[in-house]
DNA sequence: GACATATCTCGAATCCTG
DNA sequence: CAGGATTCGAGATATGTC
């Protein structure tokens, strides 16, 4: 459906809200928007009247303005969860589900995007990490081969599973994108921040 | 039969186009 | 701006449900 079509249903759902709230409280129970009541008079009586001709004509298109209503609101009934009880649902029934389904969607939306920031800037932190411990690990091949007596064919393992750093610790080691990116791993998240528990196998020599 | 909801009809307001 | 097309609100009527 396309989306003008919803936005109108959208807007019938508010009106029919709003007019329910007020027919509770007694007042303006039939009344349309206040900004609509500029376009409503007091209706004349019937002086003038169509042609027949033409009266016929407008009832028919009136049919089909109406068949088209009924058509947007069976493609809304697809596109809306009515849950099991969906037999019967009433017009302003229907258009409140939408409303609230489409409020539910939303939110869906906004945390999928929340998440997915959030794997950004995991994903910018573990990249820059590697990336340093691989210069460190280059660093101490160059510095060893100088003569040092440091085992020499041994295996090194740098075990950094539990590893947590802070923020400051951050600064020593990189940028400033590099602090934001991990402070908001483990204050941002959830399920309480974010553990590095990989294993890194450096074999140095 | 009372009540709720849907549909029909009509006239008026508004939009659109030449 | 005139006039046809479209949209809207309201009352009447039809239909469904309890």
């Amino acid at each position: 459906m396309e989306l003008n079509s919803l936005l109108i249903l959208l807007e019938a759902a508010e009106y029919l809200e709003r007019r329910d709230r007020e027919a509770e409280h007694g007042y303006a129970s039939v009344l349309p928007f206040a900004s609509d009541f500029s376009r409503k008079k007091p209706r004349a009586a019937p002086l003038a009247r169509r042609a027949p001709s033409s009266r016929s004509s407008h009832n028919e298109l009136e049919k089909h303005r109406r068949a088209k209503l009924r058509l947007y609101l069976e493609q809304l009934k697809q596109l809306v969860p009515l849950g099991p009880d969906s037999t019967r649902h009433t017009t302003l029934s229907l258009l409140k589900r939408a409303k609230m389904h489409i409020k539910k969607l939303e939110e869906q939306d906004r945390k999928a995007l929340n998440i997915k920031e959030q794997l950004q800037r995991e994903h910018r932190y573990l990249k820059r990490r590697l990336e340093q411990l691989s210069v460190q690990g280059m660093e101490r091949i160059r510095t060893d081969s100088m003569g040092s007596t440091i085992s020499t064919d041994s295996e090194q393992e740098v075990d950094i599973e539990g590893m947590e750093f802070t923020p400051g610790e951050m600064d020593s080691i990189g940028s400033a994108s590099d602090a934001e990116d991990h402070y908001s791993l483990q204050s941002g998240s959830s399920d309480g921040g974010y553990t590095h528990s990989r294993r890194l196998n450096a074999r140095l020599s």
